[in-house]
DNA sequence: CGGGCCGTTGACACAAATCAATGTCCGTGG
DNA sequence: CCACGGACATTGATTTGTGTCAACGGCCCG
């Protein structure tokens, strides 16, 4: 069923040529992965701690989080992905999970192979690449989530995350009114940015006040200017909307080499 | 002088091969990147955000970290890199810094460029899986220090930190006093754990009464285990000391194919 | 109908920020 | 050689943001 497979992996693929470089058949490569899809429910864990995977997981539909666990019993989530996303992709170097995978609704996902991946990675060094790309953008992502838990208040923080997840879905920046589906709890979204179930639920009052409110799993956002101010929200580290060609292309150095050191020599 | 070089580069090679599988061949093209040595003073800007870079910084002597600045002034510390690290690695992949990479103290650092990163990763899918790995490997750690900042008061973070850096320099774990030098301020301690450096300062009283000080950009701990309790410390993240032929030859699924999917075509 | 999970609100406690002053060290220049 | 300025460290008094504890309401689902 190359059919079905080909809708499932298109959101994947997709996300990576939206930031990478891929030809013709390097796109087809990536939309003939193998995978075996799973449905799991809210709080099902896709993958535990310390437990060896062979495979890494791709969402098609639904929120997915990484969950970090204390031994006190509190728990911070350290991502969030969305469908299209690969949460696991590092896993294909580091198949030793230093963290659990969980959904947080109702999600579909499919489990993909190492092998696979691997095989396409090291056929295709543009795949590789783009692979190892897209996890710098996660990375980058976390730097902001760091930024945001180290340097800002409740309100900004909050107001940051829905940015965000405004910005991923594809519903911000807008001038009317946003709204998009974000199927998460207070408690989940307290565990995200470090604060209780308590105070988000009193903090997202506050954020009513300013014309975005959350309610229902709906985020219903009137003013998308006044809440990028108060998240001090700028898109770019998303890397949303690049133009892969010009930033990748125009070439480091010149051809004729730098003039800085060794001949190279192929190994 | 290939000595030279050799020599700057080794404990970069050393970094690679503790955590991925090189041959021979490939370390040799590992040490035969070149390279331009820069001497650089505390606070002194490596790379600038938005400022696109054609080279990656190895951190040959010193300490380096990535500073994120808010609007307000406030600056989060996001990442910390000691000798041997490639801080910059990714911007391989993603030429375009969204923050800027500093000192923290004097160092000494030489710039790669990019272009011989590309040549080298691109000729040996090897060499690109472990730069990939040991960008994870970054990621990893940040994801830590997020569970840091979210969930842990500021007596536990500074010990985290405190113990993440002893482990890097290789001082940790150990029986007896361990004593290692830290080249950064209180305040650039407080940049790193989202705290003041007022508050950081009264922290490190209370930690002297545990039996860890840090003093004159030294560190010295009494007890290992005592410290590593109150920073809920465990070293695993790091993935230093894998052991890289066990962990990642025994292959991911039997060779004649799982029957999970597509066959798969070379591009 | 009842039991959970989630959201909501209030009173209070406390960790960390803020404001402010003083101390120490070190390099620089008179 | 000493005076000076600047960066860093230290300490106290006070404020404030967020956690904690506790109770209640709504809603879904069995």
């Amino acid at each position: 069923m190359p059919d079905q497979r080909h809708l499932i992996l298109k959101p994947f693929l997709e996300r990576l040529t939206s930031r990478s470089i891929l030809s013709e058949p390097e796109r087809e490569q990536v939309l003939d992965l193998p995978g075996r899809i799973r449905q799991v429910r809210p709080n099902e864990e896709l993958v535990a701690v310390d437990e060896r995977v062979d495979f890494a997981c791709l969402v098609v539909e639904g929120l997915v989080g990484r969950f970090h666990q204390e031994p006190s019993g509190d728990r911070q989530i350290t991502a969030l992905h969305i469908r299209g996303d690969m949460p696991d992709l590092h896993s294909v170097v580091q198949p030793l999970p230093t963290s659990a995978l969980q959904a947080l609704s109702k999600a579909t996902i499919v489990e993909v192979p190492h092998a696979a991946l691997r095989r396409a990675s090291s056929a295709c060094p543009a795949i590789a690449e783009a692979f190892w790309r897209d996890c710098m953008v996660d990375s980058m992502i976390m730097a902001r989530w760091l930024v945001n838990l180290g340097r800002r208040d409740a309100k900004s923080r909050i107001a940051h995350l829905l940015c965000e997840m405004a910005c991923r879905y594809g519903a911000a920046p807008a001038t009317s009114t946003i709204v998009f589906e974000l199927p998460m709890t207070q408690l989940q979204l307290a565990d995200a940015t470090g604060l209780t179930s308590v105070h988000v639920n009193r903090t997202l009052k506050a954020l009513r006040e300013a014309g975005t409110a959350f309610h229902h799993q709906t985020v219903r956002i009137a003013d998308w200017d006044k809440i990028a101010e108060i998240g001090d929200f700028d898109a770019d580290y998303l890397q949303i909307n690049v133009r892969p060609h010009e930033l990748l292309r125009p070439a480091p150095r010149t051809p004729p080499d730098s003039g800085l050191g060794n001949p190279w020599r192929p190994c």
